[in-house]
DNA sequence: TAGATTGTTAATCGATTAACAATC
DNA sequence: TAGATTGTTAATCGATTAACAATC
């Protein structure tokens, strides 16, 4: 068994080239070559080529890759062919709004626990679901094997509720929470730090712009 | 003049590094060393000292770096001595979310216009603000000279959104579509594809975890 | 077969890290 | 001054891209 690392970026990519080849199967296309394909990703097509290559030989010399068939293997390959279970955590406003969002739910990911530890929404339905208390966290994913956790809550608590998380067997989080926090080797924390995105856009428009826009 | 180009990442870790350091000099810290420091960010040393050497020269040899000074240099580089108006785009569940998130204006980003084409919204008050036909996107923006624009629309009509946020002079986007879009070489695309990111966590977990969760 | 395109190796590019002279 | 730590150069590492033999 030999342990090729693949990187990270590789496997977003992938999702990336999954959502261009559903399009393209839409469209009726059967096949194209990697230089097509990259041109459409923005990309090298050996890029694509070796991205691809990682996970088996999907195309045919002469040819390039049948899009159906691609599209087939890379929802295997990136885990898809199953629907997922998430638990969210935190009913603040980014939790709230997360759990209204229906984009989840369309790609297979579906929230079916919620926990916030304020005992004004434990007990109340939000989109179908009644919030539990972060006591319940540990019992109640470790009973539905729920693997997906999704972090929303304050800064201060965001390490114990992931503590929490991980000891109910999660094993990745998507964390929204912008703060440094540590999971085991074997927990992928997927970090979305909206604060900063926007500071790197400050950053951009600072050194490249004309100055505007002021806000006092 | 010299064009020295600054990794994107750098620019990331700078505010990551920025947030660390608000922290310290709450807690009264005067100064740290950059092994100190990295120690905290879970980075290399010698990375934040070439970080930050990128904009000048900050620290003291034989002492470290002044948290109060070094903070203070990090949100002048960033653009964070000023507010910033951004105009959002598309008030579906996502952009609902958002308008209702608080951190944007913590951080001093206020969402100061609210678009959207559906004719049932335009003229609803949300958060204080009267949201405004897609229509209006170029002579608003234009008139108050707003610079970041948040895309949270239907991938079918992003980019048809997104070129009007340009023309109206936006330099800066954080883009919620999962979707290929093209924007001037001028202006900064800054992508947030959820659904990417949990496809990297399915990933993952089919790698590494055990099966498990399965929903039918 | 001839033309096209893959899969893969080798070259290039860029980012991270180690090392150390400069200097507080 | 002696000890510590910076700023910066050089070495290392990893990811992207060019090139091409294999092969449809």
């Amino acid at each position: 068994m030999k342990a090729i690392k693949i990187p990270e970026k590789t496997v977003t990519r992938l999702s990336i080239y999954l959502r261009c080849l559903e399009e393209l199967e839409n469209d009726g296309v059967v096949s194209m070559s990697s230089k097509e394909l990259a041109e459409r990703f923005g990309l090298n097509s050996a890029q694509v080529r070796k991205d691809l290559a990682y996970f088996g030989q999907f195309g045919v010399r002469g040819l390039g890759y049948y899009i159906s068939a691609l599209r087939n293997n890379l929802e295997r390959i990136l885990g898809l062919k199953q629907g997922w279970e998430v638990a969210l955590v935190g009913l603040g406003n980014l939790g709230s709004a997360l759990i209204s969002y229906k984009g989840f739910q369309e790609k297979g990911f579906t929230i079916s626990a919620v926990f916030d530890q304020d005992p004004a929404k434990i007990g109340r339905q939000v989109e179908g679901i009644q919030v539990m208390g972060t006591s319940r966290i540990v019992p109640v994913i470790r009973k539905r094997k729920i693997r997906i956790g999704i972090l929303a809550v304050p800064a201060a608590s965001a390490q114990a509720v992931l503590s929490l998380l991980v000891e109910a067997g999660v094993t990745a989080v998507l964390n929204f929470v912008p703060a440094q926090l540590t999971v085991p080797e074997s927990v992928k924390l997927q970090n979305v730090d909206l604060s900063v995105l926007l500071k790197t856009l400050s950053y951009h428009i600072t050194r490249t712009g004309r100055p505007s826009a002021r806000k006092t």
